[in-house]
DNA sequence: CTGAAAGCGCTAACAG
DNA sequence: CTGTTAGCGCTTTCAG
């Protein structure tokens, strides 16, 4: 493998100027320069990042952090999304990106900070934690650059990008009230994610403003899982027959909560409204199609990149960012009939 | 951040010592080690990685190259499976993993081992690229370890994982001739992927096999895209009444066909067989269910993984891996009526 | 069992 | 404009 030292040789200078010549400092002569890059390109050389990175102090490489690279997260490809864009930023930018996996991580015993200062990362992204998933502490308290998706903590060195979840969530549920359904349900993912949360706090809002009462009795938790969601409207309607309508945290619930409806032999949306949340490509497959609550995916990895690239550079931000959410009405909707 | 030469110094030893006490070498005193270890966890030391890998001239990475990743590729989510695969078993066997992306690489117009080589990666997974991109000749040509996901092409430096594709179509269209269809269209991708070409070899044989006639005419292109597709069968069907049954080289292509035949007004399958191939996630949501050639994605990844480490660790391999596929027979396909 | 010293490939003062 | 020198953090002979 050719290095600085033999084009110098070859070359005749030092590698000093070979460095600066490759670099595009200016303070080298056009010949002096053209014959560095001949050499290089003759020896085909390619600079070693890591020498590089070892002496900068930087390796340009960003760590991403996902919990959900597993075999179950398959269906709903949120991650794979949030990996695309943040890949496509970060390599237009000229950042590589190297792939933590938490399952493994704790397999190894080795903890957030060490992964990333092992690789010596410039910055981290990190997706699909939990609230209380003890990394999360350690990442706020690190000093490393980090961009959390979907969590809205920041700190000196930590900001995130999230969508505004209460109100992707009011979307839906006004959506239901203004088909005239008055008793709307939910069934929520899990306490542990701050998107749930914030999409309870939704639903509670825009019943309120729609002058309907809130009962807890309707409100159950689906754990973000199909099955789960299944078994938890079934025993909803089962309990509750007055409910018209569900709001779900995710399609793949919204999915659980249309095979229960099927097997109760409930209607939807004729006797049952269901609106989900994600936009997966599944929603648009189901039948009846999922209305649902889209939120761009591919654009909040992409945004978070951004953000911490320029975190990372040292330009002025806030180091906030909120994207929209939006409703899509397909067939899983209807005016309340009862 | 504390350095080998900050324990050295505080524990009162070389530095010397303190790296061979921290890497589990046996000539080190039981009494060094263990207050090596103590001021080390006390300075909360981690490991450069980039300092190592110069002097060891490896990097323990592994550079995962996927054309996939990007805005298009989710609903197929082959490309995810394939890195949750490489991922779970590289992390296991303390793998990093670096992602390229090849779009971006001709952006940077940055050759495949270029990114190799700069990075220092030990070896390479290359997927989704085609028969004739010109990366692949470089692949074959460097002598960078590296493994390909479903190209059948191998040199000392250069193995692969696959499925074997003409099997898998032979499954598909015996199926389909088993229920009694004499007339079988098949949609195929695109020409510069090799497993086209099998399915297209598996499909012939079949017929052949079956002692049915192939006729070209009924076997179109629908380049892997569910619009494509889409055209293809309704010009198919158009142009051959006789065609009772339709093998396609992907679910997505299948998804397509169905939509053709609901525009039709053929009914599936009592008027149209499918058979997709793939078994993605739509497969078991679409309305039929598809019938296809299931494979194990993540697998091909795990073991896609597990290959080139062992050539990276000079295990003795043969270089080649193949996995099953299995029929998963579902709603689209019923027998013959006409 | 331990240490001194060299060097991986690169960049960055500093001095010409 | 160019070269000398030092050093990033680590591993590894080679001598004790």
């Amino acid at each position: 493998m050719t290095t600085i030292k033999d084009i110098a040789r070859v070359a005749g200078v030092s590698v000093t100027t070979v460095s600066r010549a490759l670099n595009g400092y200016s303070d080298v002569n056009e010949k002096t320069r053209q014959k560095i890059a001949a050499v290089a390109r003759e020896l085909n050389y390619s600079p070693n990042t890591l020498a590089r990175g070892l002496v900068m102090q930087k390796s340009k490489t960003i760590g991403l952090l996902v919990s959900g690279i597993s075999r179950e997260s398959v269906k709903d490809n949120f991650t794979f999304e949030v990996l695309c864009g943040v890949n496509e930023r970060a390599s237009t930018l000229g950042y590589d990106l190297i792939l933590f996996n938490t399952n493994t991580m704790m397999q190894r015993e080795k903890t957030y900070t060490q992964l990333c200062r092992e690789r010596r990362v410039d910055g981290a992204i990190i997706q699909g934690i939990k609230k209380e998933d003890p990394y999360l502490k350690e990442v706020v308290e690190s000093d490393i650059p980090c961009v959390l998706v979907d969590i809205p903590v920041h700190s000196n060195s930590v900001g995130y990008v999230t969508t505004d979840n209460a109100l992707g969530a009011k979307k839906a549920v006004e959506h239901l009230a203004s088909l005239g359904h008055k008793h709307i349900g939910m069934i929520n993912g899990h306490e542990d994610a701050f998107v749930s949360q914030e999409r309870l706090n939704g639903y509670r809002e825009a019943l309120k403003e729609c002058g309907l009462s809130f009962r807890s009795e309707w409100v159950v938790s689906g754990n973000f899982e199909e099955k789960k969601a299944e078994k938890a409207v079934r025993e909803l309607i089962n309990r509750h027959k007055e409910v018209t309508a569900i709001f779900c945290a995710s399609d793949l619930m919204a999915l659980g909560a249309l095979k229960a409806c099927k097997e109760l032999g409930l209607h939807v949306p004729k006797e049952m409204s269901i609106v989900g949340y994600d936009n997966i490509v599944l929603a648009s497959y189901s039948s009846p199609n999922l209305t649902t609550v889209g939120q761009e995916v591919y654009q909040i990895g992409y945004e978070a990149a951004d953000l911490l690239i320029e975190m990372l550079e040292g330009k002025e931000t806030n180091m906030k960012r909120y994207l929209d959410t939006k409703l899509i009405i397909r067939e899983s909707t209807d005016k309340n009939h009862n």
